[in-house]
DNA sequence: TGCGCAATTGACCGACCGGTCAACTTGTTG
DNA sequence: CAACAAGTTGACCGGTCGGTCAATTGCGCA
């Protein structure tokens, strides 16, 4: 029997790349960047990865594996209402992004939607990768809609719609934050998030 | 005197910047591809642009001021209500994505959406351009909203904000809807606009 | 006609890109 | 201990990247 634990390089590697993926962008970021992030040489990395892509790729679900654990699981897992979820989920990617912002110099909005629209054109396994993320991002909004609705705080509807609504306004705050290298805008664009939960 | 049209080159230099940058990216793109589509030499390329960044820079300003006029002044400069405006906007993005959609065989979103997403991190200058055309875009919704309020057909509020939080809904079902692949996806997003538009 | 300048051409450049490879080290197991 | 696989290393590769340049062409104007 051997150790399931991967390599320290290869952690190190999944880390590098999400990271610098997120501060500058998959194109922007070289090969040689991510080994001297991650301390690895190119052998390395092409020892556990067939390609830039395939990192990529096992980078992100690795992050978004992290995120729902860390994150979804903790907030949406809890006894709070609905509402309550979604206002504390909007707390926590205000809080976070505003301490990247101060942090790194500059606001670096989702690292999801960042590469959904460098790559979704280009590479249609990292599409299809992002769009079961956005899948399962959604689901748990879902999920907190439909409990605000059966708790009355909400009225009846399509909570799957409204959820891909919130989604996609959520997305769109950090797209114009980034591009505004504000924090604030989020800020004050999120609260729109309870208008469409409270929609029919 | 001298002829105030510039050369043919150049034109066809800016529109196969703009439409290449849209169905792939800025980075995906390379300065011999942009020749080739536009039919120039790289020496004519460095003639006219001094670097690549500024060609994109040019380009986007010149599709946002041919989109501004064949567009948004056509819809927001008629009589109709301030609502109907709206919805005649998201019906004509809808339309043409669509067809460009059939066309290319892939849903491409907001080429000023994913060239913000893309580079606003690594070029200010180009980040600086792409809010001064957010900034424009959401000038007219924002009168759109302000003719609505002073019809009766909403009520009164921050016009300002609320054209802020339609535009990040919108943008954020471009993202969606390259993700999916799917034109679809605008579609069932959209109506939240209106939501947005009638909140207090 | 001939001058002057914008536009055009294609050869050229060094840097860096993603990716390969054979040799070497290290840790595990029988 | 030997044997073997997993991991590591650094030199190396062809191709492409954004960008340069000197020579040439063509056009407006005196």
């Amino acid at each position: 029997m051997t150790t399931a634990i991967p390599s320290d390089t290869h952690g190190r590697l999944l880390q590098a790349t999400t990271r610098l993926m997120w501060e500058r962008s998959f194109q922007a970021v070289s090969v040689d960047d991510l080994c001297a992030r991650a301390e690895a040489k190119k052998g390395s990395f092409y020892h556990f990865f067939p390609s830039k892509i395939d990192l990529a790729i096992a980078a992100i679900e690795n992050s978004w594996e992290q995120t729902r654990r860390g994150v979804f699981e903790p907030i949406f897992g809890d006894g709070s209402s609905g509402l309550a979820q979604l206002q504390r989920l909007i707390d926590m990617i205000d809080e976070y992004q505003s301490y990247l912002a101060t942090e790194k110099g500059a606001y670096l909005g989702c690292p999801f939607g960042n590469l959904g629209q460098e790559m979704a054109r280009q590479d249609d396994r990292i599409r299809v990768t992002l769009q079961k993320i956005f899948d399962a991002h959604c689901g748990y909004l879902e999920a907190a809609l439909t409990r605000a609705e059966q708790a009355g705080e909400i009225q009846a509807g399509n909570n799957r719609e409204r959820a891909k609504k919130i989604f996609a306004l959520l997305e769109g705050a950090f797209l114009m934050g980034k591009v505004a290298n504000d924090p604030q805008v989020f800020r004050s664009i999120a609260p729109a998030v309870m208008l469409i939960a409270a929609s029919e």
